[in-house]
DNA sequence: ATTAATGAACAGACCGGTCGGTCTAGTGGA
DNA sequence: TCCACTAGACCGACCGGTCTGTTCATTAAT
């Protein structure tokens, strides 16, 4: 019974179990003790693995936004015609975060507005998402799929726009499933890049 | 010297007071001690007005929110033209947010993630905003201003475009001016609901 | 006019619980 | 024996909230 090699480490299980408390009570309601509780550790063993509770927390922000990261990346690699490859990134994100409502929660609302360090975490996230859709926008443009608009800011707009979609999905307590919305999102979104089937305006 | 019905009231002091500290430093970590110092009021006084820091939160974040709503109902009551509403709209936001910086980031950065109680708060204001939106897009639908999109769904992308934009220029050390972008934004968010010069898709 | 009474508004010392963080004592594998 | 790791009692600061007063304007009685 001791000594399970199999077993996810102590450390695993507090970053577990304080993303899950996390998510549910944000990050100054979730104290240590119930986070060492929940993750069947100590106070002792929580210390040894971080500096301090604010430091793990900026970690496991950092080690979520990497993983969804990947995940966005991996699942519009298959793709090459850069006009489908944007629809399939924007459903990769809903759908994600629709089955992944904890990473949600810490990314969309528990970041922001927990003071300063918090705080510095959110842009260099939000850029990086940015970023992503930007390159995909970028490739289409390349490509004369769409209009040669402003990708740096439509990217923005986008990400904004999808934000606030899956923090109402969030914060509602009967929430309609997201997936539901998304092709209509979708659509909405890609109406304001592509040409109404006219050729290009200049 | 003493009498002075001039003065604002403390309650009124406190109000400011602690909206500054909340915009500066988050609600968790602005703390009654350090609100009360900046109002000049004591203890007993922030007390005797409210009956909890809490409580005095989500007053302050009602009270902000509905005057926000009742100037930009304001800044497009003079213009009729359905068309010309909804940029007016987009522009007014975009100007009060810049010109009141403690604002915006009480309503946007710091109800968020700070529990329960706050987070309820967040979608009835966020839906007020979003139903603001919508009623000039319907209006411009209606007067065939505009292609017949779902102006819920609409309005709701907008607002998280418009949030995602703000939140940037809260949110950088550096950031150019908020207005600056405007007539872009303005632009791009028009683009995917005009029709681009043709007739009606269907 | 003077005084007493009343109560709203305010001041600030104080309290009690909470919570991040520390410390000492293990424990078990190499 | 050594050391990585774990336990959990303990500590001290912090902070929301309470409590005991004090001030001062208003009202009423003398």
């Amino acid at each position: 019974m001791s000594t399970r090699t199999e077993a996810r480490t102590a450390k695993e299980r507090i970053l577990d179990a304080a993303a899950s408390l996390f998510a549910r009570r944000g990050y100054y309601n979730a104290n240590v003790d119930e986070i060492i509780q929940q993750s069947g550790t100590s106070k002792g063993s929580f210390y040894f693995h971080f500096p301090s509770k604010e430091q793990m927390a900026l970690g496991l922000v950092d080690q979520l936004s990497e993983r969804l990261m990947k995940k966005l990346e991996r699942s519009v690699a298959s793709e090459s015609d850069p006009l489908q490859r944007i629809p399939l990134a924007i459903d990769a994100v809903l759908l994600t975060f629709s089955k992944r409502r904890k990473l949600a929660q810490i990314l969309l609302v528990n970041i922001v507005g927990q003071g300063r360090s918090m705080d510095r975490k959110f842009l260099p996230i939000r850029d990086k998402f940015a970023g992503l859709i930007k390159k995909e926008l970028d490739r289409a443009v390349e490509a004369g799929a769409i209009r040669p608009v402003d990708t740096n800011l439509v990217s923005k707009l986008w990400l904004g726009a999808l934000s606030e979609v899956i923090l109402r999905w969030l914060l509602q307590e009967k929430p309609r499933p997201l997936m539901e919305s998304a092709s209509e999102v979708r659509d909405l979104l890609m109406k304001g890049v592509v040409d109404g089937g006219r050729g290009a305006s200049r």
